[in-house]
DNA sequence: CAGATAATGTTCAATATTGAACAAAGTCAA
DNA sequence: TTGACTTTGTTCAATATTGAACATTATCTG
């Protein structure tokens, strides 16, 4: 095992491809006990991620929730109406452009969110416990600066 | 809209917090992007973990797999005999332990894993542009920090 | 105003992903 | 060696996710 053959100059020591794969692997495993956490107040991904979207902008309509979540709407045309029955949200009609649906926290939705966002909040506390306040806002500023360089030219030539 | 009553306190300006959540963000977009990418070479993000895995580690089992692309066995026991009978990939049982099935790349799953390859560095070259290779370095080096954390204390008290 | 175009949410079929239960093979201790 | 336990891969049902086609409503253009 670990024979690397010729690849070895093609990607497995070229330092930008090399430090950036760190970011998946660690965000997977977050994201892996993120869930572990969430399911000690039975909740879910997918309802926790909708749940604290709604909680912080409240009334925001469903294709704006898709977009920030970065999935489909047809996604969220089977989630919510299933997340309504269970009361944890309402979706209400836009008066002035009837194709809209606004969605908004029930109480026991309001609720539920917190909770997921203190078991969220302290596992962030948790895995970012070694480093320093100023290695966190250097990790945040850099992943600001790719993002918005990738919304703005989202692609190499292929 | 961005109403956000007594949340603030809890999270929304909570430093360690409100930079971690940058890495999902910029994360979710790579990996759309990654996809577009290898779309045109008619690959797509679960065949190609897996061609990339098995090009670095040739002959590992599918359990060793499944940890490194963290998805349960179950899904490359549903997703390897469909790319065994495309010829990407093939499978032999283990000599001294005959429970293990080891993986292998045939000559036309090398050269897709390639492609793949190039195609996800040139997206990461192009998407860490505008970061210094001082800044790229220290970025894999808190992530690796973060995760070797995690690993080694999985959780808070919930 | 009328017709074309665009945006929103829904439906549906196809595909992915997961976890639990299982069979086969290996390991270990009495 | 036997019997309990563990590990690996598979199967299956349940759930998620996607993209395309569609109806409804808005907007834009002539």
């Amino acid at each position: 095992m670990e024979q690397d053959s010729q690849d070895a100059e093609l990607v497995w020591n070229h330092p930008r491809f090399q430090n950036w794969i760190e970011v998946p692997k660690a965000y997977q495993i977050a994201r892996r006990l993120l869930s572990e956490g969430l399911a000690t107040i039975d909740l879910d991904l997918p309802r926790y991620d909708v749940l604290a979207t709604i909680l912080r902008f409240p009334g925001l309509t469903q294709q704006e929730l898709a977009d920030k979540l970065l999935v489909g709407r047809s996604n969220l045309s089977m989630l919510l109406p299933d997340m309504e029955k269970k009361e944890f949200l309402k979706r209400r009609e836009d008066d002035s452009d009837r194709r809209l649906k606004r969605l908004f926290l029930t109480d026991a939705g309001e609720e539920l969110a917190r909770s997921g966002l203190r078991v969220h909040v302290k596992l962030v506390d948790h895995m970012m416990a070694p480093s320093s306040e100023a290695e966190c806002k250097a990790l945040g500023d850099q992943m600001r600066k790719i993002r918005k360089h990738m919304l703005e030219a989202p692609s190499p030539n292929w």
